[in-house]
Parts: structure tokens; sequence; C-alpha cells
DNA sequence: TAAATTATTTAGGTTACTCTAACATAGGTG
DNA sequence: CACCTATGTTAGAGTAACCTAAATAATTTA
């Protein structure tokens, strides 16, 4: 029994919200996810039994340490997928977001990793032309 | 109504089943995609419904226009991110197929061109520093 | 060509996720 | 403090995947 992609995206919403105003409700998820609150009441239930988030009915909504673990690492990847996207390949924010919250819950480690280590190879070893490159991107636009 | 990823896999499989080997029959999509044959079934008369697929129970399966031209599409982005996985950031090539086969089906076509056009201005551009990237890449292995 | 094998299809069921409509609770306000 | 409104929850149902077991069709072989 593992984690599906959108029990990722619950936990990863859930982490996020917390982080931006503290004590969070159905409603707050439900809005960022964009699904009805029946829907966040199920998966709140079903992460609840799976032990990464502690959720009592009417009461507040709080990640364990395995959520925030899992909640951390997705996090952690969007930053660098979405970052490498912009940054290096000269993708407009708004799309490298979208595709950034999509591969994040596939992308192996080695990848992400990789990414993150060419980027920073690139800036260091040829920056001109890395600036060049997204100035040119620009122009197209 | 648009195309699951699930229903852009099966395409996929079909595409890529013809080109190999002509003539396919349900068994070669059941164990190309990891699934039973009635699962295959379903799938067909999906996409037959919609279009995509010509398909009569115990004749022969051929896909239309459309679904060729989604197919390609899909492959395409699947090279092309292969490509870029393991000749820019120096991904082993299993695990790039892996990160390629899953984002295809979500990369915006945008983002696609940019990996391609960046891949053919670093090679170009500054061809030794890549070199020396994925030889260091090589060497942590 | 009839029997045996293999391939395909149908029938019926499961799981994950979603929804709407109806009901229940909590908290703020008259 | 009782009521009203917000919010949250339950019940029941739909859809897209998948599966197994059983039935049917096609193909191979004796």
């Amino acid at each position: 029994m593992g984690i599906s992609k959108r029990e990722e995206e619950y936990l990863e919403a859930i982490y996020l919200l917390q982080k931006n105003k503290g004590v969070i409700r159905v409603k707050d998820i439900s809005k960022k996810l964009g699904v009805r609150p029946p829907s966040v009441v199920d998966a709140l239930k079903k992460l609840s039994e799976k032990g990464f988030v502690e959720y009592e009915k009417y009461d507040r909504i709080l990640l364990t340490k395995k959520g925030i673990e899992i909640a951390e690492s997705t996090y952690q990847k969007h930053i660098l997928l979405a970052k490498f996207f912009t940054e290096i390949l000269g993708i407009p924010p708004d799309i490298a977001e979208e595709d950034a919250c999509q591969f994040e819950h596939y992308v192996h480690e080695i990848t992400a990793e990789k990414m993150k280590e060419f980027a920073q190879y690139i800036q260091d070893q040829c920056p001109y032309v890395l600036k060049q490159f997204l100035k040119e991107q620009k122009e197209k636009s």
C-alpha cells in the first residue's frame, strides 16, 4: 500500500496551506484543490487511516510526521522543477508551475538531482551562454 | 470530452506495436501495458466510440487518423524527453525512459519545444562544458 | 474435419475518486 | 441563550480504471 498521486496532492496542499495560514479548514483544501468538501472529507479519512494525517471530525487537521515528510519531499521537487523550467529553459512561470505540479509526482530522485546539478554547473561554467539563450527566448514572445 | 492519460497510453502502445510488427492482437496490447485482456477490450471499445480506433470484435485493430495523430504526438514527446534526460542531464537510460513515459502525457508543448531548443543551443555553444558535465556524472556511478 | 488449444469477449465485481442532496454541528449575533 | 448561518459530514450514486471466471470464437493439429 503506497500512496497515490492524488493523495500526495492532498498532503502537499495541506502542507502549503498550513505554512501560509496556520489553522486550516476543510473548505480551504476544497478551494485549493478545486473539489467539493465531501471529497476532502473522504480523502482526510483515508489519509488518516494510512497515518499521514491526524483528523477527528469537526476537529483540526494536522499532518503527521510521515505526512510532513511526503509533503515536503513533493514540494521540494516542485520548487526544483519549476526553477529549472523557468531559470534554465526560460518557460513562462505559469506554464512552468503547471508542468512542475504534475511532474513532481512522478520524477525519480536521480532526475531531480541531475536537474539541480546541471543548473548549477551551467550557471557556473557558462553563465553568459545561458543568459543569451534566455534572452533569445524572451524576444520570441 | 478529452482523452485520459490512460487512453493516450493505449494509443501509443497500439501505435508502437503496429510499427514493429504490423498486425496486432489484444494479447499484444495486454502484454505491453501489463493489464489483462478484458481491460484491453474495454479500452478498445471506448477508444472506438471516441473515434480513435477502428475495432470490431474478433477483428483487426487499427488506429484512425485521429488516433495516429495523438499517438505520434505523444511518442514524439517521449523521444524528445528521453533524449533530453540522457544526453543533457546524463540520466541512466532506464530511468530516463520511465520519466519520459510519465511526463509525455503532461508536458506542455512549450516546455517540450524549449527543451529541444535548449539542447541544441548548448550542444552548439558549449559542447565541451556539456561533455565535461556528462563525464563527471558518469564518474560518480 | 473433429478435437484440442489458444485467444477474445462478456458478465459481474472492486477500488479510487468524484459529485449532489440531505443532515448535523459550531460559532456568532440579536 | 436561542437562533441563524457557515461549515462539515453522511448517504447514495456515477465514472474510469482494473480484475476473475465463464462463455464463445478462431486456429492449430492429430
